[in-house]
Formats: C-alpha cells, sequence, structure tokens
DNA sequence: AGCCATTGCCTACAGATGTAAGCAAAAGTT
DNA sequence: AACTTTTGCTTACATCTGTAGGCAATGGCT
C-alpha cells in the first residue's frame, strides 16, 4: 500500500498546480501563484518544492539547469487522505453531520444544489456506490 | 468580528469533548479519551487543555484546586471555519468537486444517500430546485 | 500529623511549517 | 569578456505540534 506523505496548506497550493500540469517549472508555479495571490514569494514557492521533493510528493527531471516537476502521488489518493483526516477531524468521522453542514450553509447556492441533485440521481443508478460495500 | 484559533489536530479532539459537555475537567476529559483510545497520556492532555487556554479556544472557572473548562469559541464558527480552509486547500473552494468526491467514495452507503436526499428534499425551498429528478 | 495522589505550572525537545536570505554556478545579455 | 539574472542548494529561525517529564502546592486518607 502507498505511503501517503503529510501536505501541508501552502505544499497544497503547490501541489494542485503542479497536478493541473505537469511537467511544470519552478518558475511556471511561481507565475501561477503570484498570478492570483502577489504575497507569494518566489524563494518561499522554491523551499516548498525542495520540500515535496524530499516528502517525495513530487519528483523531477533536470532539464538543462532547471527542474521539471511531477507529481509522485495522485491527486485522488491526496484528496481522498486530506478528507478522511478532514471529516475525522471536524466531524468525528460522520459523514451525515458533515453534509448536514455544507448543505446548509449560507454559500452554498441553488445552483450546487441541482447539480448536487443530478448527481445523486446518477450515484443511485450506479453500481459502484450501490455495491459498495455492507453486509 | 471574532478571530477563531487555529485548532491543531489532536486539540480537535478535545475541543469535541469540551464542547459536548461543558463545563468540564481535566480528568474527565482524561477520561473521555482514554475511554476510546488508551494511547492518550494524561499529561499530554493537560498540555492540550493548557495550550486551548492559551489560545483562547477555551476558558476556565477556578473550583477549588481544579479547572472546570468551558468553550469560548462556538463550535459551530470553528467548524465553518475548518470546513472552509478544508475546501480553499482541498479542492481550490469549489464546492461540487468536493460533493462529487463525498458522494462517490465507497464509505458512502445507500443509507447516507437516502438521508442526504432527505437532506436536499428539506433545504430545497425553491420549486425549480425541487424538478431536478428524474432521468 | 504525615504521606500520597492530584492538579496546574514550567520546561523539554524533536520534527513540521511558514517564510525567506545568501551563495555559487550556469545561462542569457550587451 | 563582463555583467545580470535565474536556479538550485544550504542555512536560518520563530512558531506550532505532538508528546511528555519534573516540581510544588493542595486535598485526602490513615
Amino acid at each position: 500500500m502507498k505511503l501517503i506523505p503529510r501536505i501541508s496548506d501552502t505544499e497544497w497550493e503547490i501541489m494542485r498546480i503542479v497536478w493541473a500540469k505537469h511537467p511544470t517549472t519552478a518558475s511556471e508555479v511561481i507565475d501561477q501563484l503570484t498570478a492570483n495571490d502577489p504575497q507569494w514569494h518566489p524563494k518561499t514557492v522554491r523551499t516548498l518544492l525542495a520540500r515535496l521533493v524530499q516528502k517525495k510528493a513530487i519528483g523531477y527531471q533536470e532539464q538543462g539547469r532547471t527542474y521539471a516537476y511531477s507529481p509522485l502521488v495522485g491527486e485522488e489518493e491526496c484528496v481522498a487522505h486530506a478528507s478522511e483526516t478532514f471529516l475525522d477531524r471536524v466531524f468525528g468521522g460522520s459523514l451525515e453531520p458533515m453534509l448536514v453542514h455544507f448543505v446548509s450553509r449560507k454559500k452554498f447556492q441553488q445552483q450546487d444544489l441541482k447539480e448536487l441533485r443530478q448527481l445523486l440521481a446518477k450515484s443511485a443508478t450506479s453500481k459502484e456506490v450501490l455495491e459498495g460495500r455492507k453486509p
């Protein structure tokens, strides 16, 4: 079974960019980040990239003097792991209270409700979900 | 606007207990925790309680030589804050991908789906949304 | 009265995190 | 060739976290 390295808050920002487009270079990542938020300091981004390499969350291939980074862990796995952790921490592992929370929060728009509804309609007929487990 | 202190993983365990019953004492919290998981060391719990006091996440009243702790921040606020943070980090702030994730994960049972539908039925206040069913 | 358990307070300490700075080599510019 | 920029490598450093240990006072038990 694969080990998922612990990815910190700021590191997630980096990872999402790398997952979105890879291989990618440090300067590309920096550009992406600073485009949305000029608070990001290039030096900080490079440090984080190096740490992610150490953690084996990403790897790289040398392209001349620069590195072309690529993820070594799947986004799905990390998302799943982070979701589990979040659920356990904040909702004690219970899904329903979490859903109640998200469904009732103000930012939850009608549009979202509609989409969710369609999602459920599909899930209800899909094998993966229906045959999930349960004795 | 109220500031929500940053609550760490282990601190959440403590907070959930304090929210569930307060005021409560250190030994009560320790009992609760060790009941489920004997790994918890009493000293660790006391340290965490002290840190939560420092962070002003909880407060206390002296009951003789012991402290009776109570939350200073609401569970709702903290849950909302943690949820926002999680959503931003892991799903870039988009609710729908997150819901897709939770709805499609294997542990999501039919029972949960049913509950969620009922939940949605209640949340749905508009007719357009209600009509979004049947493929 | 004396001893022990309990409680909070102070201290410890390694590893993770956020946030960079300094440096040397290589690449690009003039 | 000289100069500037870019890049990765190394180092810094205050916090925050997880996980306790030691100490002194207070309360209980004998």
